[in-house]
DNA sequence: CTATAATACGAATAATTAGTCGCATTTTAA
DNA sequence: TTAAAATGCGACTAATTATTCGTATTATAG
């Protein structure tokens, strides 16, 4: 693999005054609109620009690039599942189990719901997959189950604790990818989340008191 | 989203005599090397011509366009995916659910191992997803794992077994794409192999005598 | 041996698209 | 009020790349 070096997906400069705020948020609108409609194949910085009634010019004032804007948009997605797991799974007055599959669940079902645009954003994956932001995002989540892990499993060793934790997480994540992929009905992918919750709770369970 | 044309993926002609044959033959072993080297953002016909020592010209004569090239790297792959499957799966020598974690094994051993080629081919998806060629191969590599379980379940009800197959298809191959994608280490692909065939175990557990 | 089909070639074309830069307009602060 | 800073603009450039097509070469059949 020949190295490539990475995209600079930091900002370029910040918006101070109100209406370039108002410009960025317009742009990131519009970036969702149009990957959802247009795909990956045909997320281009003028397009984007146009449908968030913006020039060109104006859009490379505040992204570096268009890895930039596509790598927001992932990173807000991460924030959103990761405050997603993180009420299920820290929720104190359900068994811990039945939160484990509740999560499981409602991640499934966001992105069954949301299928057009996670396609799509997967898609672009290759854009920046190998940036330290996109390492953080994913370790941020991790955590989140891992803390559940801690709380779940107390007898366990640590290991099996951050092993279950990054498995967990890793089936998760591949396995709703792949149901924005392909066309499910609702109750189908309803039913994937049973079945995986369950697998996940059996696991846990054989591992809950080995030394 | 926009309704694109799937792309042509049939041969534009197919190679008669031997040199062409030989021709076709080179292209697509520089394709793989091409993909694996370049990445699929860096695949074009140009470099495979190039690196094949061929002509774009004599490319086009045998493939209709850059899509058919890929689609033809990922349905070997599919092809060797379902042998691998067969092989393992449907050996009566082994205990059944010895062979499912068997294969779970055997399966991301090899994704682990190709890892660069394997994903540069994932980040082409976008280009051929929606052919019906592609839903061919899924179906029978799903096809042939419904087998097994028809034959480890033979007392559960027919759609459970049908739902287990899809399922168990499912996360196989998107964690096994996961993995490609995470540089992991070899232990580290082991054990989450072991982890899931001892999950995919345990559901098959409580479904077996499942009415 | 020769006509015809098959094969091979690669320069040229047409389209797409990321990113820039000089200039115009608006806001801010003094 | 006014200079400086911030913002906004969009035509333009430069690079990439898929695909074609006219021509040259090679194989095959009769």
């Amino acid at each position: 693999m020949k190295t490539q070096k990475p995209p600079v997906i930091s900002v370029r400069k910040r918006p101070l005054q109100a209406r370039s705020t108002q410009l960025v948020a317009d742009i990131l609108e519009a970036a969702v609109r149009v990957l959802a409609s247009d795909g990956a194949r045909h997320f281009t910085t003028a397009r984007v620009a146009e449908k968030a009634g913006v020039s060109v010019g104006s859009l490379y004032q505040y992204f570096p690039n268009k890895e930039a804007i596509l790598f927001r948009l992932q990173a807000d997605e991460w924030q959103e599942t990761r405050e997603l797991l993180e009420r299920i799974l820290a929720d104190s007055t359900r068994p811990q189990f039945e939160r484990l599959r509740g999560a499981v669940q409602a991640f499934f079902l966001t992105e069954w719901q949301e299928s057009e645009f996670r396609v799509a954003l997967d898609d672009a994956t290759p854009l920046y997959r190998d940036t330290p932001e996109a390492h953080e995002n994913w370790k941020a989540c991790t955590r989140c189950v891992l803390v559940f892990m801690n709380e779940a499993l107390p007898q366990a060793p640590v290991e099996d604790r951050a092993f279950a934790a990054d498995m967990v997480m890793t089936v998760m994540s591949a396995v709703g990818e792949r149901i924005s992929e392909q066309a499910r009905s609702e109750s189908e992918v309803k039913a994937m989340a049973v079945a995986i919750g369950e697998m996940f709770c059996a696991y846990l369970e054989g591992i809950k008191y080995r030394r």
